[in-house]
DNA sequence: CCTCAACTACCAGAATCCGCACGTTTCCAC
DNA sequence: GTGGAAACGTGCGGATTCTGGTAGTTGAGG
């Protein structure tokens, strides 16, 4: 497994950096945001272990980068505040987990190995397709930068929609994904749950119907800060 | 995104229930493990929360079996004790985050949506045939970069003969394999179907005729991405 | 008690499907 | 080759299914 220790103090980034290559790891070290930005870049890691308060480029802004690079590497950000407001934000970033120093060893290694084991790529914090833009953490949607105010069926179906990136999603599987298990199978919700959110999203049309099919977003979905 | 929860303590799954549903998630409870392992092998859940202390079958058995089981489903494991070891100890079982009771809502709420994110499913290849394309999940088909509408017998019809690679299909086998079960087997509708996909495709013909057997795309097919 | 999301019921219009009738091609026996 | 039968192609109209939309009801949460 190939990891990066971006930490500017310097004793702990080598202590971290040892205890991590004593378990089986591939361990870069980087004691700055602007070389550990550059090594990022370069580099494939599974896992990027980031400090998050760093003097110059903040963890905060390697975290955005890496994760709109698309790239499959993994952030754990590593910050001395552990109050909750501080790990929310954290992982709105797009990190993948959080942990607060003091932490024990242990701790870190298992959290480590978990993050590399996911083979998925992790998918960025914000949607987008055309002018629309969807914010899963802050859920907020905007069009051409006008906020629009969703119901929670309405932006759960969009999501979905959106997390699809453009494949046809049956009203089946939207009621089986935004609903819970005690959804009426017969139910003509979902129909008219689209309608209101076509007609909130206005002109032009952003949801397609696929007769016999389902729905799917017209606009091709990106992927965005 | 659809979440269980599983928490033999029903004031507390109930709580966690209402605050997700809150969130625009939705959730299922299971108030003991035997139930829990149930709903986790019926439905597609994107991320379960996971007691470890229960009654029954433990929660770290369900973890296994969810795992085992090569879905996309992402487990939170939530416990009682927050020492390392026990921390470790799950993480290592294959769940892919830890959260210790008690805990912050906010933070709950976080981790579970970052879990969501990552559960996005492969994308299956491309099919194409000389300038044909067709996208079996986005349900799109284009010629020459043009795209084609289709009825969902007409692509079904199309799909199968793609995914046969150019091997003759008999009529019998569409029916069986694009209609349900209901289909009257003396239908002329294939026949009728084939037709009227031959004319939105266009020239040069795609399929080909092999009087006594069936149907079969003319191309060679390939598998494109 | 009030508000609003969520849902049901229902209708109208559109898209799709499919049987039927008939024309055309292919194949085989002679 | 040639005649005929079987298989296949094609246009049409009605039946069916699917979808968009409206209005009103229910129920949870503040």
């Amino acid at each position: 497994m190939r990891i990066l220790v971006v930490e500017d103090e310097e004793a702990l980034a080598e202590a971290i950096a040892r205890g991590l290559r004593r378990e089986g790891m591939a361990v870069d070290v980087a004691t700055d945001g602007t070389t550990g930005s550059e090594k990022a870049s370069v580099t494939r890691y599974d896992v990027v272990l980031l400090d998050r308060d760093l003097p110059g480029v903040s963890g905060d802004d390697i975290c955005r980068d890496i994760v709109n690079s698309g790239a499959l590497t993994r952030v754990l950000m590593l910050t001395a505040s552990g109050s909750v407001t501080d790990r929310v934000d954290g992982l709105s970033l797009g990190a993948d987990d959080y942990l607060a120093k003091p932490f024990a060893f242990p701790e870190l290694v298992a959290r480590v190995r978990a993050l590399g084991r996911r083979a998925t790529p992790a998918t960025p914090p914000l949607l987008a397709a055309g002018d629309l833009r969807l914010d899963p953490a802050k859920r907020v949607v905007t069009r051409k930068g006008e906020p629009i105010e969703l119901t929670r069926k309405e932006f759960g179906v969009l999501e979905v929609l959106l997390c699809a990136g453009g494949s046809v999603v049956s009203s089946e599987e939207l009621l089986e994904r935004v609903w819970d298990e005690n959804a009426d199978p017969f139910t003509t919700t979902v129909r008219v749950t689209v309608m209101t959110l076509r007609k909130k999203l206005g002109e032009p049309g952003v949801i397609d119907t696929v007769v016999g099919s389902g729905y799917r977003v017209a606009e091709p979905v990106r992927q965005v800060e």
